[in-house]
DNA sequence: GCCGTTTTCGGCCCGACTGTTTTCAGTCG
């Protein structure tokens, strides 16, 4: 699949254009393409084949004609015509902060920058500075950037900005003044990882509020405290982080919520549409010429513009317009669908809590079931259970149930898929067992596909946990083609995890978009090893939302009733697709 | 370069901030 590849062409092409000063509007036609190409579900060479890649948003006939070019030649002429005359190190520039393509172009020109290197020199020599249009400040400016591009942190993962900004807007609440609250911008949207933590607020006395902010008691260093805005650095997991702070009027905080949590793919896409019928949107309101028609709910704002409300984790221009248009947006799972949790670990295992204990923590999540799926014998290091020991586990959960009343104890394992591909415990043993995820944990480079596959044939086996391998910001993950995984998982009937350990978030949002497509069912586990495990249920949740799942498409949403059967029928109707495949 | 229920040209999201420019350009979110 080359659809990455390609995006990361149109980039360079936009930004070497950029620098060369090209229209604007061309640069963002192929910021556009670029970002759509990635988003896509399918591999570009497909669309290609059926000669339909105008089809795709953003892509008329000139990039369409560059795909396919690149497609069947491995090049593109455009990319080098773009780049030429362009130093390798210019390109780079463009990342840094307060410093766009017009001032690279302009050092370039005048005093034949090439590099960082070249821009701290002209920097320090005061040449810069002399340039027309250019100055003192401008330069210092450009020199805060650099040093925020040299110490630029990485993006925080959702588990992290998420205690940040909660702790934050508890503390708000006390605030004198304050009336309404909200975190806004890519955490709202719940992507896996977030740049800023911002919060947008409604109150009296903005003054007074920011004042309070400042004086949160994590707070490192307060950056800036108007009547507005504030900004503050606070103590978290990773280091310092960035906090802002805006007040809003009462009246626009509707409008400013949705146009502070994005994207801003969507929302210049509602903006166009505001604009079709006549009407603004600013982060002010809705108007229609003077009049301001909306703005103190988000609700509000879509229904001037004759949508529906698009969940936050929805807006990302990837279609949930067009869908809210005609009305037929979905209806997205939510957090209260969820009726158990289908992949934890206890004490038996590498978990720090005991049976009893996680049905406790389940019940007070008002779940009816939970699966114990601890390791397998031979993954060591995790206290992995010999067959002995999981016999004696299931008598153990079998004693439990008889003890509880509308709740249930799912037998299960994390059964490892070891090197050539079987199962680390005998069918027998796994024949007793309601639930079966089947994981790799060791040879991550080594046929991860075939030996997947291979496990996806024991009709015995329910779902495969984290799929690709991947760990946030930590670990690429495997060796793995999903595409194909994905495909065989659609024809056997095997279910895919999404697990919803913040670091995995495994399958991604565009995996499950595909898993969903092709009529793959999700499990949705935590994976939870620790006190509070369970409650990371929402990072799952919010990926699946981001992947438009419904409550149809996610297994953990059937009531133990519906689930205990579907699971007898499953194994069945599993040995059926099975055989059928051949 | 894309796009069209104001269709094949002439638009393309909106506002804030900053600086240096005396009327606007560059950059950002």
């Amino acid at each position: 699949m080359k659809n990455k590849e390609i995006a990361a062409i149109f980039n360079r092409i936009a930004d070497a254009l950029e620098i060369k000063g090209e229209s604007g509007f061309r640069v963002l036609a192929y910021r556009k393409a670029a970002r759509v190409i990635e988003e896509l579900p399918q591999p570009i060479e497909e669309i290609a084949a059926e000669k339909k890649l105008d089809d795709i948003p953003g892509v008329g006939k000139g990039i369409a004609q560059k795909i396919d070019e690149y497609l069947r030649t491995g090049g593109m002429k455009k990319l080098d015509e773009a780049l030429a005359g362009i130093p390798e190190g210019l390109l780079e520039l463009l990342n840094i902060p307060n410093l766009g393509g017009k001032t690279i172009h302009l050092a370039y020109k005048e005093l034949g920058v090439k590099n960082l290197e070249d821009l701290k020199k002209v920097i320090a020599d005061g040449s810069l500075a002399r340039l027309y249009g250019m100055g003192e400040k401008k330069v210092e400016n450009i020199k805060k950037g650099i040093d925020i591009y040299e110490h630029a942190q990485e993006r925080i993962p959702i588990a992290e900005a998420l205690t940040i900004v909660e702790a934050v807007i508890d503390y708000l609440k006390q605030s004198p003044g304050i009336k309404r609250i909200s975190p806004a911008g890519s955490l709202r949207r719940m992507r896996e990882t977030v740049g800023d933590i911002d919060i947008l607020a409604t109150g009296d006395d903005g003054v007074a509020i920011i004042e309070y902010f400042t004086h949160y008691p994590g707070v490192t260093r307060v950056l800036a405290a108007g009547s507005t805005k504030g900004s503050i650095l606070v103590e978290a997991e990773s280091g310092e982080r960035q906090v802002d702070l805006r007040i809003v009027p009462e009246d626009s905080y509707g409008a400013a919520l949705q146009y502070f949590t994005g994207s801003k793919a969507h929302n210049i896409k509602l903006r166009s549409l505001a604009k079709e019928r006549g009407l603004k949107i600013s982060e002010y309101g809705v108007f229609r010429g003077e009049e301001k028609i909306a703005g103190r709910t988000e609700e509000e704002v879509y229904e001037v513009l004759g949508l529906p409300f698009i969940p936050p984790e929805m807006r990302e221009d990837r279609g949930e317009v067009e869908l809210a248009l005609e009305k037929k947006l979905p209806q997205i799972v939510d957090l209260v669908d969820i009726k158990g949790d289908l992949h934890v670990h206890s004490q038996w295992s590498d978990g720090l809590l005991t049976l009893e204990e996680l049905v406790e923590e389940a019940q007070a999540l008002g779940y009816e079931y939970l699966a114990i799926c601890d390791h397998s014998q031979s993954v060591r290091y995790a206290n992995g259970l010999s067959p002995e020991r999981l016999e004696k586990q299931i008598a153990e959960i079998d004693r439990l149930n008889q003890s509880l009343k509308g709740f249930q104890l799912l037998k299960g394992t994390e059964v490892d898929i070891l090197a050539d591909g079987s199962l680390d415990f005998p069918d027998e043993l796994l024949e007793k067992l309601d639930f079966v995820v089947a994981a790799i944990h060791s040879g991550f480079r080594k046929n991860v596909t075939e030996r997947m596959i291979k496990a996806m044939h024991n009709p015995l086996v329910t779902t495969i946990a984290h799929p690709s391998g991947r760990l946030i910001s930590k670990r690429e993950g495997y060796e793995v083609d999903l595409d194909k995984v994905l495909a065989k998982a659609a024809q056997l009937g095997v279910a895919m995890e999404l697990n919803a350990y913040y670091d995995r978030l495994d399958l991604n949002e565009f995996y499950l978009k595909k898993a969903q497509e092709i009529g793959v069912t999700i499990t949705i586990g935590t994976d939870t090893h620790h006190w509070g495990g369970l409650k990371m249920m929402r990072f799952g949740v919010g990926v699946a939302r981001r992947a438009w799942l419904v409550k149809e498409d996610i297994l953990n949403c059937f009531s133990l009733e519906e689930l205990k059967k579907r699971l007898q029928e499953w194994r069945k109707e599993r040995r059926r697709l099975i055989g059928a495949a051949g």
